[in-house]
DNA sequence: GCTGCGCAATAACCTGAGTTAATTCGCCAC
DNA sequence: GTGGCGAATTAACTCAGGTTATTGCGCAGC
């Protein structure tokens, strides 16, 4: 299997032999998280980031009356908290929503890609712009659209990611996903999210049954949620 | 008067004389907006980055029936849409809130800098992680936070940046901002921004006449709006 | 001095989403 | 197959915030 962040970057631009070998050779160890875990603490100060092998996680901001809202879900390939290499301390939590298997990186070793591998440091630089992008994209779903709507939106984005890297197909995927982490996520209360799902369903804009989801229509639910990907970036171009 | 942007950078890592010559001679051109003048258009792909040397902008993301949500205001210091360097098309509008003059920075000028000035380069790349940053804290509020303390946070972390750059003082500055603009920001109606203005004026939480905003007791205001500036980022540290 | 205009303020009414609490389902352990 | 448990579902009621419409105010233009 190739190195899932090595196909993550290369779909946005070529890499040469060379960066293909520093960042497969850029672990120096790999973990295991239970489900329900949390793999990086809010406010602390690690030397080293963690990116997804096996699994899915969120990023989470804990309020002080113990509610929370999610900020990111996050899926194989994703560099969870590349940030952390230059943003100290942590404003959030990660969370590992199944159980995961994360490559660690050393900031050590980050640092030294950008001293010398500048193609390679803007790659990594877009990944993280990708996330802020999927923030802005978050904010006017969470300010403006209805609540039905604003669920539609998610999965239309977590079907083209959870694609992009081969983890779903023929708009289907496994979304391990409790309705009240849906809750945090979408800013709603856990009673209403099932009511919008239950909405969804009725309408036939989605399937959902045990942990599986079903789209039997992407262009309807596309278009129930103004659902518009070119925030994903997921096309190749020149960096 | 120092160059804003090395003010800001200088802010969280010393900078060495010859990366503060390259910042001074970064800009290829100074261009002055009108307030209400559209700056970057959605979609737009551009060979250049705008820095603001004088006034507010806002990050718009446009929804098909009109309505609009604010995902970022941005003040003196502000390297408004450096991630277009990387991240191509534009996924929202850049709009001069009130008259602005900016900077204009050619792309192949971050290349450059990318190309050879790594600890430069990381401190730009940091510049964007915090925009994320903010971005990440306003999801919590947007998702979270009932509208008078989302307001009160704003006003916070406002104060706390243009004081930052020297634009605030005394716990009172100037908000050029609409209550319009305002609702778009905060993900309300026009009305309901009147509402929460007016009962955060009556508990003496903040003074707001014309455009000038006072904030009578900070650490009243940060308490019942749940504020922490950790997100802000604003202390220098080794990057 | 009048007119127009953008913005702030108010009012009346409506609705989407929250709250609390009870019930049911699915699944695992023993 | 029975008990336990987390998650999904449902119901009844409340409330924050939206909608529509009107009014008031300060100011630029003539």
């Amino acid at each position: 299997m190739p190195h899932p962040l090595i196909s993550k970057l290369g779909r946005r631009d070529r890499l040469s032999d060379a960066e293909q070998q520093i960042l497969e050779t850029s672990a120096f160890s790999v973990h295991t998280f239970a489900a329900g875990e949390e793999i990086v603490a809010e406010g602390s100060t690690s030397d080293y980031s963690c990116l997804i092998l096996e699994g899915w996680a969120s990023r989470n901001k804990q309020l002080k009356d113990g509610r929370q809202q999610i900020t990111a879900f996050h899926i194989l390939g994703d560099f969870v908290d590349l940030h952390s290499f230059l943003l100290k301390p942590m404003d959030h939590t990660v969370v590992a929503i199944t159980a995961c298997k994360m490559a660690m990186v050393k900031h050590s070793v980050v640092k030294e890609i950008t001293e010398n591998h500048p193609h390679l440091t803007r790659m990594l630089w877009l990944s993280t712009l990708i996330d802020a992008s999927i923030h802005r994209e978050w904010l006017v779903t969470l300010g403006r659209l209805p609540a039905p709507a604003h669920l539609a939106h998610l999965i239309c984005e977590l079907y083209l990611r959870l694609e992009a890297v081969g983890e779903a197909k023929d708009y289907s995927f496994v979304f391990p996903v409790t309705q009240t982490l849906l809750a945090d996520a979408l800013g709603l209360s856990t009673v209403h999210v099932n009511r919008v799902v239950q909405e969804l369903r009725r309408e036939k804009l989605i399937s959902w049954r045990g942990a599986r989801v079903g789209i039997p229509n992407f262009d309807r639910l596309k278009l129930f949620a103004e659902f518009d990907p070119t925030y994903l970036n997921l096309l190749v171009e020149q960096r």
